[in-house]
DNA sequence: TAGATTGTTAATCGATTAACAATC
DNA sequence: TAGATTGTTAATCGATTAACAATC
């Protein structure tokens, strides 16, 4: 499936798939930080994330070596070394596209704060929704799209808008500068290689799930 | 990772991987038909896809012969031999648990019908959002989650809490029957090997993805 | 020191791809 | 028939795991 859109992580040696499990492992490290750990193994790591030791070990020596032999992993050090190899340091200002209910949603999250991520502007084709207010940020119109992104510079979207819409509204935010999209549109997009996208599809999920699932309890 | 949860596809010879991709074809498929196409390839699938038409092949000749040489796949045919591998024939009834703006969103959303899916209870423990109506359900207090799910014999649920409130209310999920949880709760859940987890994570992809974002446009 | 745990190597396991005979 | 495309085999590629020397 290559990784789901035309986007290839050209440049690097680093599998795409080791780059998808440090987010995992960052947010069990802020768990544990929280809990006021300040130690941890690759061990106590694996049993939390359900897996390996040897995986989380190798995973991380692909970034350099983190640990200390007998002691294990500074978490507080940890998490910012993952901080910064996942380029979080900077907050990332997020388009949310679409003001449905699940742009509603999205853009009342309080959890992309502390995490990395901002959602900064909130867009929508419809008049009625156009100026009302979400969680501090007004409903701009579809029309301000391109030109929002390109004067703000914004790099990352979040797609919230019907199938319908979903591949036209996206060619005008890669043309505008978005270079990463997550999409809630239950359509596989067509973008340049340079461009990125990842999915979230509640219904692909469920499908997924069902196979294996008996009718009745056993 | 195994994948995600203690679950792990026991009995079964079929890679988990190609289970997953089976509701990408059948999404592709069901547009093709709804574009009025009777039949289609490998190829063709695959370029819509982003995949190579090998692994489609594959993929398929995993569960039966279901093409003709020369000619491709029949569509119609391939999406009915397609959900009754996934168990979709008959619909689903879904448990939402947490009617905060997500589970509002999740109630709302009418991608799931059609689809092998029905959202046929709401739960919240706020007395505020108890009784108040969604999409044509009235959200039911969380004390009544037990015996709701016991006396509909619901399998599926999809969970919208807070963190916090996320492994106790799995907990309460499994024991009265559920067998497949979709989280958005950004918690890594620990459940039986019976069950099975899928998690929709937001934070964690706009993170994987920021790895590869420049700052600068390049 | 002794025990614990890393980082890394080599072995294993699994998934993808290329190629092609079979055949519609 | 000739062209197209399947299903499948074997080769390739990539990811995971087991094991252990190094060392804190």
């Amino acid at each position: 499936m290559s990784n789901g859109s035309g986007f290839s992580p050209v440049h690097n040696t680093i599998p795409d798939i080791v780059v998808g499990r440090l987010p995992l492992y960052l947010r069990a490290l802020t768990y544990m930080a929280e809990e006021g750990k300040a130690t941890t193994s690759s061990q106590e790591l694996g049993e939390r994330l359900g897996m390996s030791s040897a995986q989380i070990r190798k995973d991380l020596s692909t970034f350099g070596e983190f640990g200390k032999q007998g002691t294990g992993y500074h978490i507080g050090y940890l998490i910012g070394q993952l901080r910064q190899i996942l380029k979080l340091d900077d907050e990332w200002r997020v388009a949310v596209v679409g003001a449905g209910f699940l742009g509603h949603a999205l853009t009342n999250y309080n959890g992309f704060r502390h995490r990395g991520f901002r959602i900064s502007w909130v867009f929508d084709s419809d008049p009625e929704k156009i100026g009302e207010e979400m969680n501090g940020l007004v409903v701009q119109p579809m029309g301000e799209l391109e030109a929002t992104i390109q004067r703000e510079g914004s790099r990352m979207a979040i797609l919230a808008v019907p199938a319908s819409a979903a591949q036209e509204v996206t060619d005008r935010m890669v043309a505008a500068g978005i270079r990463a999209i997550l999409s809630y549109a239950p359509i596989n997009l067509t973008v340049p290689p340079y461009v990125q996208v990842r999915y979230s599809a509640p219904v692909v999920e469920l499908q997924h799930m069902a196979f294996y699932v008996d009718k009745a309890l056993v």
